[in-house]
DNA sequence: CCGCAGGACGTTAGCGTTAACAATAGGCAT
DNA sequence: ATGCCTATTGTTAACGCTAACGTCCTGCGG
């Protein structure tokens, strides 16, 4: 007599399919893996019976027989929380569905020969590794890990490197567009809070203001912009320094949205009325845009949206890397979208 | 002669272990899997073994051989981010040491119908589940978990079900701490804010305010306590109306750092200085304590520790419901800790 | 001294998939 | 027709782990 089988619930398994397409299980693999050494016909065959039963590849067993260890590192540092904590929800629930295991870590402030010997020692470990902002700029980590041959994918870094895919908006446009709208509300004098200097997002967002400033014939005017931080204290500084101006802007374009509720912030200190006598715009739509008050009008970035592609980015090149092609690197830009809300008005005075 | 292996990279295999320890691979799996028919001696070379090869289990290979899926879930809906984001980093972090596979669903303000509904298909396919605030206070969630037997945790619920096992602080000692604390610096009109009325956490921390003002002689006056909603919004209205009093408070302690922030935001609209002309203090030391200016003195609570906590609590349960040990409901209590920052001060008048 | 119970540990056989190789069919040049 | 090559499909044996069952050994009562 048989053994009790110990078969889980009832999960259609590829034999089934192989049984029901009168192919071999390996032909059903081959057709969910895409290779291409199946002949039309049989690759019908097998789409239809996996439709059929509604199969589903068991993401256990893959990444058992591919014997590819499919942990994964994320490593963050100094985050925005917000940020991160949309990052990692959309992480996990892609790594739920693929039975990757992600591995978090946290590099705070390392020097770079550090860096480099973390870097090293993690790709000993991990089969890819996804770089959220700021340690996507690091130029130390993608190459040790571009040299150890881990696949890795920066999340919105603003510019795409060679040797590293990446996922992101359009720093640029994203920036432009909001200027446009800025200057369509009626505004000429606008301040602009430029963000980390480390990270290229910053300089991108910069240069589409000004790009836009000076498409619609206004001349930028460097007393109206200040260096910030991306976070809540930069901002303060800067807009204290800004609305010192004997003209001050009658709107400020902070490049992410700590900074522009640290702008609220010091407008409301001074007396001044939000939006009514300062527009003020942000940038990420974090949590925050919408906990301050007013509602801040900013830039939506899918954060979650951007690390599930980039998680299946990995799992692609993950695979290419067996079977020995070189994966050439992908900028995956992904849309924007302005978000109006209660922080913009016209200028009062015109 | 032998095929090529396809054995991956570098990792330790329970085999190895076994070899190692001069036990069989089952054993070793027993030892990992914490059952107690090992003898002592045989259970100390096993880890002595797996501790030098640094050894950890493939999730792929036993979840795939287990038919026990180690999947846990966390639920969460509305939740303050920086809260979710810590949780979330302890969780993973133990997670991924563990090898149990974490899967986060948001199931945002479900009517309790559809809550029950989803609780029970959840419990099909997860072995244990996770509640942060709020839903760690659904009576509907825990009963319809606890009826399909799937072991749950509550976190930072503000009481102790019996159906449920909680890992939490002292909300009312934490509350008494801070409470005393101000009394200390010399204020005697101290204002409060309270959190949601669907918490717990929210009665005993006004329950602890309350009961040391008393104790110290002070007759709370209700004209200084407002109904808030642990958001950012709802501490904006709290704090107009507590400040728009005849003799307003020179403390003001909200129930969570949210609304401490926007108490702090209200004052600096009214032109008053902080801590100053107002104490403001908080609760939770999330990452809005730091960000705000002036940063808030706030209770420390170890959100990390906590979730690594909670999913230690979950496996022994899981384990011990697979060996049929009806495990008793645990109530686990996490120090706190009040962080001395600079919000608070003594009052400018006596 | 025997038999038997029960605990500790080992063996076997999968879990569902894919890597590596084998086999087969068809095509084409010799 | 024969041999050889290629495109397609099948077979076998892992991947690393654990459920289920088997075996051995110890201890104890009769």
């Amino acid at each position: 007599m048989r053994r009790t089988r110990r078969r889980r619930g009832n999960a259609v398994t590829i034999h089934e399919v192989a049984r029901r397409a009168g192919v071999s299980p390996m032909t059903v693999s081959r057709v969910t893996n895409g290779e291409d050494n199946v002949r039309e016909a049989t690759r019908d065959l097998v789409l239809k019976a996996i439709r059929e039963l509604n199969y589903s590849p068991n993401p256990a067993a893959r990444s058992l027989a591919g014997a590819q260890s499919t942990r994964i590192a994320m490593i963050y540092s100094n985050p925005s929380v917000a940020y991160l904590s949309e990052l990692l929800v959309g992480a996990l629930d892609k790594a739920s569905k693929t039975a990757v295991q992600l591995v978090l870590e946290k590099w705070d402030d390392l020097k770079p020969v550090a860096e480099r010997a973390a870097a090293r020692k993690l790709a000993q470990s991990v089969a890819g590794v996804i770089l959220p902002p700021p340690l996507c700029e690091s130029d130390v980590i993608a190459s040790e890990l571009a040299a150890a041959n881990v696949p890795t994918i920066a999340i919105a870094t603003g510019r795409f490197r060679a040797n590293v895919s990446c996922v992101r908006i359009d720093d640029f446009r994203a920036a432009s567009e909001m200027t446009a709208h800025l200057i369509a509300l009626g505004h000429t004098r606008i301040g602009f809070i430029k963000g980390h200097p480390n990270q290229t997002a910053s300089a991108q967002r910069f240069a589409g203001f000004e790009t836009t400033l000076e498409a619609a014939g206004i001349t930028p005017n460097p007393a109206y912009v200040q260096q910030g931080y991306f976070t809540y204290r930069s901002g303060l500084e800067a807009a204290e320094q800004l609305l010192d101006r004997k003209r001050p802007p009658t709107a400020i374009f902070a490049s992410n949205d700590d900074m522009a509720a640290a702008v609220i912030s010091v407008a409301h200190r001074r007396g001044l009325d939000v939006p009514r006598d300062l527009s003020v715009v942000g940038f990420d739509d974090t949590i925050t845009a919408t906990t301050v008050w007013p509602e801040l009008t900013t830039i939506r970035q899918p954060i979650a949206a951007m690390a599930d592609a980039a998680l299946n980015l990995l799992l692609r090149k993950i695979r290419h890397k067996k079977t020995g092609e070189p994966a050439e690197p992908v900028d995956h830009l992904f849309a924007h979208e302005l978000v109006k809300r209660a922080s913009d008005a016209p200028p009062r005075e015109p």
